[in-house]
RNA sequence: GGCGCAUUCGUCUAGGGGCCUAGGACGCCGCCCUCUCACGGCGGUAGCACGGGUUCGAAUCCCGUAUGCGCUACCA
């Protein structure tokens, strides 16, 4: 049987790194089998939709270069892809099973339900509270409905015997039906709950493969019987562990930067954050670290998934995002910074002569939103570093150094990186001192801080007069 | 409280009875390279949660304990 997964987000904001993971996973097993991969956007809670967050999401896959078969945007012959647009479905299905008996009208209201829930938590049978309504005589039914009290529908779940789920990571898990409690299926204004919407789509959209987070595997036995219930067939499943932060909760805002759009905006490539995530609860063969899409495709396997959750390491993803990025050839380099830097709006972003700074920047980058803080000055004429230019002041080579760097540029011919390294050489040994002693205040004033790309490729790029213009600058701010 | 999942260096992981005096990677430390910062090279640090079994032999299998996480919603 051909192979149809599905990535079923809820847009409450932004595509978060659990989830994509989940994405991931789910279109690379899609890919290695040949398969269809499925996005279904899951808003059946209105109240906790964001604006704008299915375009965002649907943004982020796109750079994240995660192509989807079916979706919203692409459409599909299972469609419609949007929860909200499919409620006639749900509707329907909830009266094939309430006519079969498979559920029924419940009419607590919350408050009842919360009381009765508190008094079961710590009996034996902390699910009762969910199935008081499971048998009411036609005059009960009468009298609430007279009362005018709206019903919800529940799930009428065996009371005796289990449901066993064979997890395609995990293996066998077997859940007591009697602990289950009577699922939810339709809401008090008619909305259906995720734990019907969810497994009747999979169900109609002939989802063969469910692949999804840790913290769905204890719905995963009610859903078995709603679906089971409908006559339908369950899909496999395979439940990914979560990804936690450094204080092993659950990944959030407060770790730091956990969205695609994040890390876009910090100058990470996509690939190397699909390889990273790629490799968070999954590896090849314990050594290969770096991998293409392609390569993933090929080797991506549910039974080397593994079950056990996984803090994310923002140190590790920054030292691969570094790889990528020095893998770069110079053209795909530039493109890359070009584009990162419209994106974000840099006032870089319009500067002609940007690749010949790739050369000077490529290998010290770990992100593209560190160029501008490395040679931004060299683009632009910015105000110096107020600590380097202290250091400057009390150098007190600075002034004998610039001096006699004026005078070995003025004249040299040609300007570019060699002869600038010669010339400044040059003034070394001239004045007796190495190169990092005699360096730094030159430094200071071409890149006005302490730390910047190499000197001679700066001053080349610069050229002569604006380079003299810099040194001459600095040399004011020196005594003697 | 109940149910479920998980547990190998700080972190991501390899390992599925003898190949393990536990391998790789990030980080960290040291050295080299060096005009700063990086890159790169070399070396080092550090781990099988605990307790019982099973077995000639256990990181690997079983049981228990502990800990973490998830679920226990008219959220998903």
């Amino acid at each position: 049987m051909a192979v149809r997964v599905r990535f079923a987000p809820s847009p409450t904001g932004f595509l978060h790194v659990g989830g994509v993971r989940t994405a991931l996973y789910n279109w690379l097993f899609a890919r290695h089998h040949g398969g269809t991969a499925v996005l279904r956007i899951e808003d059946t809670d209105t109240e906790r939709e964001a604006a704008g967050a299915i375009e965002q999401i649907q943004r982020s896959l796109d750079w994240l270069g995660l192509d989807f078969d079916e979706s919203p945007a692409a459409g599909g012959a299972h469609g419609p892809y949007r929860q909200s647009e499919r409620m006639e479905r749900y509707h329907g299905a909830v009266e094939r099973l309430l006519e079969a008996g498979h559920a029924y009208r419940c009419y607590q209201t919350p408050e009842e339900l919360e009381a009765a829930r508190d008094r079961a938590r710590h009996t034996d049978d902390p699910a009762a509270p969910t199935r008081l309504h499971r048998e009411l005589t036609r005059e009960q039914v009468a009298r609430f409905e007279a009362e005018g009290r709206p019903a919800i529908i529940r799930f009428r779940t065996p009371l005796e015997g289990e449901t066993v789920v064979e997890d395609l990571v995990r293996g066998r898990i077997a859940f007591e039906h009697r602990l289950l409690g009577d699922t939810v299926l339709l809401r008090g204004g008619g909305a259906p709950t995720y734990q019907l919407a969810n497994p009747l789509d999979d169900m109609e959209m002939g989802i063969t493969h469910v692949i999804r987070g840790e913290d769905l595997l204890p719905s995963t036995p009610r859903q078995r019987l709603l679906v089971e219930a409908l006559g339908g067939a369950f899909p496999q499943t395979a439940h990914l562990s979560m990804i936690l932060g450094g204080d092993k909760k659950r990944l959030s805002k407060r770790h730091g930067a956990a969205s695609v759009e994040e890390f876009r905006a910090a100058g990470y490539v996509p690939q190397a954050l699909v390889n990273f995530l790629a490799l968070c609860g999954w590896s090849w063969d314990g050594e290969t670290e770096i991998m293409s899409l392609a390569e993933l495709v090929e080797r991506f396997s549910l039974d080397r998934v593994n079950p056990a959750p996984a803090v994310f390491d923002h140190e590790k993803l920054a030292w691969m995002n570094g790889a990528y990025l020095r893998a770069l050839d110079a053209g795909a380099y530039a493109t890359a910074l070009r584009a990162h830097l419209a994106d974000q709006a840099s006032p870089l972003a319009g500067a002609e002569r940007l690749d010949e700074l790739v050369p000077l920047v490529q290998e010290k980058l770990g992100a593209l939103g560190e160029f501008d803080a490395l040679v931004g000055s060299l683009v632009e004429s910015r105000d110096p570093d107020p600590e380097a230019w202290a250091r400057l002041a009390q150098d007190a080579n600075a002034a004998a150094v610039l001096d006699a760097a004026v005078s070995a540029l003025t004249d040299l011919e040609p300007f570019g990186a060699e002869q600038v390294e010669a010339a400044l050489r040059g003034v070394c040994e001239a004045l007796e001192l190495k190169p990092r002693q005699a360096f730094q205040p030159i430094r200071i004033a071409i890149a006005g801080s302490t730390v910047a790309a190499g000197l001679y490729e700066s001053i080349a790029f610069l050229g002569r007069d604006e380079s003299l213009v810099r040194l001459a600058r600095a040399r004011t701010a020196v005594a003697g």
